[in-house]
DNA sequence: TATTGTCAACGAAAATCTTCGTACTTATTT
DNA sequence: AAATAAGTACGAAGATTTTCGTTGACAATA
């Protein structure tokens, strides 16, 4: 149950947490309504997602307020690096173009994206040299 | 359980997905041996497996044999395509170059690879114009 | 033919995930 | 003060996943 090795959020866990990115601290009722559009969930379930999150060490919370505040753990960029990382390795064995080729593939990309791509990679070889 | 919307597999189902588009089409034996190298599962386990894959029509097998014969449905390429297709949505809202972001980062990635990556940016760009 | 080995089928336990209902507590309002 | 509203805690049901053990069929061999 310890920090050291954060655990890879389950599909539900991750739509809270990107409300807690996207929000930052939260009260249950912030997270209940601002995923109401997306998905309908009743406002136990929240709170027992958070409550669950929290023995975890996903999230922790203060518990000043009546309404206890919830935050993320880790940085957004943390846990979409090792999600990332999770699938790179368990589906393309650790290849990065691998999963670039499966990514681009099935979807028109528009030519912004592939201009930001190429950024992308110009800005990583430069700093990597 | 029809065919038109492939589910996507579970990470153990994957595993033994892997094995089959490796090896091409292979006996519960075939695949338990294979996979005895990463993960020790019971024989039966890997037998269950590909009986449930089987019912939701993730695999096919082949009975004329006294031990049965099983491959994929899906060609490999459109099982990843799918699943990164999934964390692109999930994770990153659908923004290739966010996927890329993190996908970079936190890890070293070799001279060759970014060549790679660059080669097929290339590759997409001239296909699409 | 009797024994031993190989296989599929089935059921089911254990673990994990998802979702709420109910009960209890603490404010707020009438 | 009584009633209503807003919260948390807890337990638990249902779904899905993961893992095997057991049984029975069939084949190979001693």
């Amino acid at each position: 149950m310890s920090n050291e090795h954060p655990q890879k959020p389950t599909a539900s866990e991750l739509e809270i947490l990107r409300v807690l990115w996207e929000r930052g601290p939260s009260t249950v009722r912030d997270v209940h309504e601002a995923l109401r559009e997306k998905k309908d969930l009743g406002y136990t379930t929240v709170l027992k997602l958070l409550q669950i999150m929290t023995a975890k060490g996903t999230v922790r919370r203060n518990e000043e307020q009546r309404a206890h505040v919830y935050e993320a753990c880790q940085p957004a960029t943390e846990t979409k690096r090792q999600l990332v990382g999770d699938v790179l390795q368990r589906v393309f064995e650790g290849s990065a173009s691998e999963l670039m080729i499966h990514a681009l593939e099935g979807r028109r990309t528009s030519k912004e994206e592939l201009h930001e791509l190429r950024r992308l990679l110009d800005e990583y070889e430069g700093r990597n040299r």
